[in-house]
DNA sequence: TGACATGTATCGACGCTCGATATATATCCA
DNA sequence: TGGATATATATCGAGCGTCGATACATGTCA
């Protein structure tokens, strides 16, 4: 449609994790509830963007086996910082050329 | 993700058909520099796009065999007035959401 | 004559997301 | 004690949207 992407869901995840470390589950619950409902990712597809991501070297993912139950936490590597920084302006943009549209 | 909604492409027509009728390639003329070269739907996607919007009654297509090459002009229905509608107000919806998700 | 813009259209492939399903542990309540 | 529910990760098949390639036909301009 227009320039390379990063797909909507992992641009949340990316987002989720701007301010620390979450795992999976987290970042589920995080999205949906400060989005206040408006995007709901499911599992079927948040794992294999988490899986992706950690694959192109976007985020990194630490097993915790020491607590309760096994959760892996996500972090931003710095790619994975610079990514979104570039898909937070697209973002921007895309707003901007859907209102021009919108408005025209 | 969220609600049901329409595809951006079928939303970008429907944007493009707000003032009056126009044919495919136009819509696309019109998605394109209106956006700004950011939206660029292909051929590929725009046609089918408009054969679905005009079977399930959102557009209207009337061939214009009088001219010099045949063109099919596309035009809002009712119905596909209040879709735009809509979707223009989840579109609004959304970026509230994203706005909300970055800043949080 | 040949290139390029206009104009509509189909096809196969790819990628994203969903819902269903599986597995396992922890917590809470009856 | 047993069952429901929440937590937690994961895979799979299917559906759908978009793209690029391709096809065809006419008009315009060099």
């Amino acid at each position: 449609m227009a320039e390379p992407t990063l797909p909507r869901t992992a641009f949340l995840v990316l987002v989720a994790l701007q301010h620390g470390g979450r795992h999976g589950y987290d970042i589920a619950a995080f999205i949906d509830d400060k989005s206040g409902g408006f995007f709901k990712p499911s599992f079927g597809a948040l794992y294999p963007v988490l899986h992706k991501l950690e694959q192109e070297g976007l985020v990194r993912g630490a097993w915790m086996d020491g607590g309760a139950r096994r959760k892996k936490v996500y972090s931003l590597t710095r790619t994975g910082k610079k990514a979104l920084a570039v898909e937070r302006e697209r973002t921007v943009a895309e707003a901007g050329a859907l209102a021009r549209l919108v408005e025209g």
